[in-house]
DNA sequence: CTCTTTATCGTCAGTACGACGATAAGCGGT
DNA sequence: ACCGCTTATCGTCGTACTGACGATAAAGAG
């Protein structure tokens, strides 16, 4: 009845185009040498979402509230952790592309990884399920709320935007409709006035983010 | 470190037209004689899915895989317990009108409340804010999944089903444009070919589920 | 200047929506 | 047999959103 309560943490980000998460690598055993997500066991008298707020930072170096942090899912069942009766409950977070890899603790055992090569390698404990079920949920989320500009810095452009939801769905989008879309879509983006041209072509608008948290309507991921 | 795992459970059902919640009556410190969820510890080398589901069949005497089951929410802010560190794995369930509220176990003490009741009322714990989310839960999950048919027999009619979505959102719907929607979602009813006239007018087709997990396009509930 | 790149706006047919009219097919009462 | 009453089922509007894609705007590169 007694049991080990840890957080683990999907933390995405985009970098280079592409959807990573941080993972860890596991420097003892069980599962020595194994890649497998950042986590850690909850103090005493401590709140679960600052367990997981507190692993977020000492991984990512990141304290401020910038980074968008959710509940996942828990896993219990008995046998995933060799060393006891050990239940985490899975927190999912999106964080725009941070300067240094791994900034706070031991900087070397920790990377970005692509979340495909991630999924198609072995991962320590029941790693790898808990990091499919944070995909489906982060591909979701951007469906129905803003959160695809948890991804951005705090001013973004239309088309740093759609490579963010072009990353998370892995396929692309007709940048045309996009633009419409979220453009049209009240309180999403709020237009600062300024403009970039950092993209390349003609300068874009720079939106900062909306206040809004449910699109209406929503961004379906056709196909 | 070490801390008492529960599960507990929101199990809504459709009693007269309304959409009810089981609730038990305390027997005991703390909280003595007030309403609570359901519930109960975890045993050893027992899955949380498990444990919640040998509690539903505790509760409401249903073993069949019958009942729609899914992991809610898990609560652990320290102090929720006055008894000590107690994490609670909150579930939530979706059962057809049950044939005796509570066959199981100690029957006296359990009682189906309707929702807006039980959300008036002070519960034990925090399981006014865990009743909460698994409301808000059941009813996204009306839009785009095709649950709605967990509160049905086996066989219904749109009718029936509409009342399910009546009493889940708390609003009426145009019972001629519901029954285009879900007569024109490919994979969400099938027709059964029999008809029946319990509803009172013109004898109505019967449906049973469809296969499909997900509703294309989803059922949104406006207003 | 022209080419390339990205940004932004429009057009079009297809599909879904909510509001609501119209018809169908049972029932009970007269 | 007929009349209301109820529920079932189908159809018809105008509006709104969709994906596909054409067209134009505004920068830098050569």
């Amino acid at each position: 009845m007694p049991v080990s309560m840890t957080v683990d943490l999907v933390i995405f980000t985009i970098r280079e185009q592409r959807l990573a998460v941080l993972l860890v690598r596991r420097g003892i055993p069980p599962y020595q040498g194994r890649w497998a997500l950042p986590g850690g066991f909850v103090e005493d008298r401590e709140d679960l979402e600052a367990a997981a707020r507190r692993e977020l930072a000492e991984e990512t170096g990141v304290h401020a509230g910038s980074v968008h942090l959710e509940q996942l899912r828990t896993y219990g069942r008995p046998g995933r952790d060799p060393r006891g009766r050990v239940v985490t409950v899975a927190h999912l977070a999106l964080a725009p592309d941070l300067p240094a890899p791994t900034a706070g603790s031991d900087a070397a055992h920790a990377a970005w990884i692509p979340v495909d090569e991630a999924l198609g390698s072995k991962l320590a404990f029941d790693h790898h399920e808990i990091l499919a079920d944070g995909l489906e949920r982060a591909r979701s989320k951007l469906e129905y709320s803003p959160l695809g500009t948890a991804f951005c810095p705090a001013t973004f452009t239309v088309n740093e935007l759609r490579r963010v939801y072009e990353a998370v769905w892995g396929h692309e989008i007709d940048p045309r409709n996009f633009h419409r879309k979220v453009t049209r879509s009240t309180g999403f983006l709020v237009d600062t006035g300024e403009r970039t041209n950092r993209d390349g072509g003609r300068p874009a608008r720079l939106f900062r983010r909306g206040d809004v948290h449910l699109l209406h309507p929503p961004l379906l991921r056709g196909e």
